[in-house]
DNA sequence: CCATAAAATGTAAGCGCTTGCATTTTGTTA
DNA sequence: TAACAAAATGCAAGCGCTTACATTTTATGG
């Protein structure tokens, strides 16, 4: 028997056994293949050797991990928490294993953790929004990993994508405010740069403007990080304007959440002074007070369809397909009349 | 030059460069040993034919990744988002790579992650709380893969651990609860199976209650998934008994967020008709309405202690050693005197 | 300009696994 | 029981990389 000191190889296990290497790992990957009595001989002795097969060595020889990719741009907060447990759980009912990492809404943060990714086998990609440097597609490409979008949704779309609409569904928000009198409206936006998502709610909002016979030139937009915190500070900075707006639309509820406790530390009341939407609709939207006026969007059927149509871009080689989701909007206390 | 069709190897470019592998593989892992000259040419070529190296082939050859693993319990809610995220950061510095996997609050998920984990190389993994199976250990050991434990703390732990008391904190916590006149609490706990920290947040409840001459035994403890949803069915729960608590201490924010959030919606006053308090002192717990009272928990601290010192471990090879954090009591709107 | 040490580069042996093909064993049929 | 097909197993060639060791080139000094 090999020494207790170091991994055992599947060559150990063969040995043992009493059979070749090849019989070994047909016991584990195509266990049919092998007679019962060798098959029951060979497990049992990989059970008692504690062996499990080298990744690296699988992969390399093998080509394949069963192993999905997530690159998300952050963590810290929930916004992709609920569809990525979906994808997840979607994923390990087919046999796939998730890796997650986060890029922090940085670009080449992110294309470090692609390149992680793709090479520690990852069988495929799940990116969230479309804004990407040309190059790593390229890159993706030539490695033939399948890439899927969520997230957003075009038609015209140079690669699959799973997701909503965001221009027409920040549209429809704006509409609602527009609805209710208000005239002069702020934006506070995530970063827009890199970020497809966030430009597409902006020219939502204008759209909803424009058609209504407003200007979008005079539009205030604050830009700053998906932090609660710097949500705060743009709802503070916006407010400070002589004639502040009486409607603030947020790019997503992080930024909402902080208007809305900075609105309350100032003394401002929610919706009575001033109306604040948000935009994902994640747990935290009815968590605050007043509860907020958001735009849902559906996060398990996005995080599950994506791992279907994911793994199946992966097992057939296909270009895969996209499709798109609808969102509804929530109103909630946040939203009220203007006052005048 | 190589066919453009597949992936390009160390060997195509030291080809296309006119040097051996060898030098190929300097350039890359201890540029200084190679001179610059060749250097240049051989990371022009590699350039050109976007050439990334074969993570499996790596591993084998070198037996390291530089990749960091961690599984934590879930990603749906903020709990360990900022102290992960810390830890990514200090990672990341330290010029390694971090994977993240979820359990979901499973035992077995949770084992198949390590397993999956370790197998694609992981050269050191990051677990949150004790609580499971010797065999992983063991598996762990055999493999020599370093695991340091985070989220709790212990001088006798058999494993290096980055974390804080849960019980002395839950202990702190409650005799801020019952100075306030408190006598009848409920507790609201997530499942204690497989889950250490949540058994010793209760254990210290009942220190402080036996300490001030309360019987833990007529405590009502109502067990449940560590979802908001299910927090506001415990707290209907523990609510409609004959005398129902005055004060209700739950396993952690996520918890206490349904719990106010029911409380509301059942038209009771917090903390007129109850007070509510939480545990981690995650961002939901300021933005709730009211404030959650709750245990503050070093989230970053911890996260970017345990970065160090497991790569410490990684790289000496050391058994690590465990540090133990402070955590304060942050009173907030949640927590009032008892009525009477 | 030559000897010699130091620096740069090349050679080739694995790392642990899968799998096409060859060989052996088992089962079937006449 | 012989002949042959099918099933089971073994053999061995890689997969792409790192690295100890061997070899060649460059630098140094007399």
């Amino acid at each position: 028997m090999t020494g207790n000191k170091t991994v055992p190889t599947l060559d150990d296990v063969a040995k043992t056994a009493g059979v070749s290497t090849a019989t070994v790992s047909r016991c584990i990957n195509t266990p049919e293949r092998v007679v019962e009595n060798t098959r029951n001989r060979v497990l049992k002795v990989i059970d008692q050797l504690g062996y499990t097969p080298n990744f690296g060595a699988r992969v390399m020889a093998a080509k394949r991990t069963y192993t999905i990719g997530a690159i998300i741009p952050t963590m810290e907060n929930a916004i992709f928490a609920r569809s990525l447990q979906a994808f997840q759980e979607a994923l390990h009912q087919k046999g796939y294993t998730l890796l997650v990492a986060s890029s922090a809404y940085r670009p080449d943060v992110e294309e470090e953790q692609i390149r992680a990714l793709v090479s520690r086998g990852a069988d495929g990609l799940l990116l969230i929004g479309h804004d990407r440097d040309a190059s790593i597609y390229q890159y993706l490409k030539q490695r033939e990993v399948p890439a899927l979008i969520a997230w957003t949704f075009a038609d015209d779309a140079p690669h699959p994508c799973i997701g909503f609409d965001n221009r027409a569904s920040m549209r429809a928000l704006t509409e609602e405010v527009l609805k209710r009198g208000h005239r002069r409206v702020g934006i506070i936006s995530g970063a827009t740069q890199g970020n497809d998502r966030a430009r597409q709610r902006i020219e939502g909002i204008k759209d909803a403007l424009t058609s209504n016979g407003l200007d979008p030139a005079n539009l205030n937009i604050v830009e700053t990080k998906y932090e609660i915190e710097c949500g705060g500070e743009a709802f503070e900075k916006l407010m400070s304007f002589k004639k502040p707006p009486t409607a603030i639309l947020c790019g997503n509820d992080v930024l909402a959440v902080g208007a809305i406790r900075r609105a309350r530390e100032l003394g401002l009341d929610v919706p009575g002074d001033v109306s604040i939407t948000g935009f994902d609709d994640i747990e935290l939207a009815k968590v605050v007070f007043p509860a907020l006026t958001t735009v849902h969007v559906p996060h398990r059927e996005m995080g599950s369809k994506a791992a279907v149509e994911l793994v199946n871009m992966v097992e057939t080689k296909s270009a895969g397909s996209s499709a798109e989701l609808n969102t509804t909007i929530q109103i909630r206390g946040s939203l009220g009349h203007a006052k005048n």
